[in-house]
DNA sequence: TGGATGGTTTGGTTGGGGCCGAAGCATCGG
DNA sequence: CCGATGCTTCGGCCCCAACCAAACCATCCA
């Protein structure tokens, strides 16, 4: 009977309100502290750290101190993108809720996922980068090419060094909001990093929406052309 | 405060552990009578019977009646691939459990994930098909290529006949034995149900099991090579 | 050292939800 | 028409887990 990992127990963890939001939060990628994430969750602080040992348990999170902070973030990327996931059902069958106010179009539009970009914005650009031959399936998933190697470099992003972490380059996320993948893993991850250091976006405070400046949406339109 | 879906509200559905068994269950694919799921979920009739309700209600399964039976199956491959996320994240935790009988070894072998395969076999079958450059990605995710349309139809599959239905040609659905992609969409169900007319693989009774012969085995060995 | 702030532990309350037995409908076979 | 089978509804039991207030540690700051 017991075949496969057991489902429940993760999603038992996910299915409370206030863990589930704390989830969503922590969906941003930045890492928060408890009172942070309690008053994300709605909760008092007791009932959060409850809930945060649960979690740190169960292994959906880590924590780091710092001093008398306690910084929690997703404990991995697989953490993530199961989220993204049920991000998606829960969208796909939610249309009912009229939850679309301007934030919920700029959210679309790009927004942070974990640590990579995601929305309309993020599907571009894995487009560009596919259309362009930058990075290509391989045999066991997605890898940057020969062309992608000396294109990324020109783009200030020194891929040879991305190889030597541990960290997958490439993986493909699927968007809840458009349906299609974009890009993930640590060149997914540089690649965000590299548009904030160039100002062509930076992240709206407490939110996961990401805005372009108009310069930098017009930097990023000629960018990646084949 | 609440920005994007509410994962919650399905995770919980998912976190009940004979819920969570149903949908175990029902991840082979075929349609389950609800007395199948209660025995498969460990629990009484009426019990079940509530407990299908709230899938039904939380839009997770789909039901079709015939006769006197209900048949209950995963109301879309959205729900499949949450599933399977959170299979992942479950098994990248869960390695204390010792749950490794000769049955797991052929579950992570082959298997069926919804409606292809899955497992080592299927992720190999991924990267052959990415290596001969049957498939490839594209803007918007993974498409046929023009080699990959003659090859398919020699192989006795029709790639227009699949373009002219609703569902995607190509998807990738991470596995969670494997942790690398493998191939699903309207392609990915073609297939495995292509190598069961082949006699190549047939399923082993009651669970997602795919058992290869021996002929079919090397038959699969010697297809879409380069 | 003492007071503020961040965080967790403890204890006790409460409500929601899972569970089953028994009874109620539907459908099939004769 | 009758009994058997599949499934659901109803009623009642019971347990678990979320919640908070108050008290308890730990860290920073003056």
């Amino acid at each position: 009977m017991k075949e496969g990992p057991n489902i429940a127990m993760v999603a038992a963890l996910v299915g409370d309100p206030a863990r589930g939001n704390m989830l969503t939060a922590l969906m941003g990628g930045q890492a928060l502290t408890a009172s942070e994430l309690a008053r994300e969750a709605g909760v008092m602080p007791p009932t959060a750290s409850g809930h945060l040992a649960q979690l740190l348990d169960g292994g959906l999170l880590s924590v780091e101190r710092q001093g008398r902070h306690r910084y929690y973030r997703l404990a991995s990327t697989e953490v993530a993108e199961a989220i993204e996931a049920l991000m998606e059902v829960a969208d796909s069958l939610g249309r009912r809720r009229v939850n679309v106010g301007p934030r919920d179009a700029e959210l679309r539009t790009a927004r942070v996922c974990y640590d990579h970009l995601a929305g309309a914005r993020g599907v571009a650009l894995f487009g560009r980068l596919c259309a362009c031959r930058m990075i290509a399936l391989d045999g066991s998933g997605i890898a940057v090419t020969p062309a992608g190697d000396s294109g990324f470099n020109d783009f200030g992003i020194d891929i040879a060094l991305l190889r030597r972490a541990r960290r997958p380059i490439c993986r493909s996320c699927l968007d809840w909001s458009e349906r299609t993948p974009h890009l993930a893993g640590a060149l997914g991850a540089r690649l965000l990093e590299r548009f904030f250091e160039l100002g062509w976006a930076q992240r709206v405070g407490g939110t996961r929406v990401v805005r372009f400046s108009r310069a930098g949406e017009a930097a990023f339109e000629k960018a990646f052309l084949t």
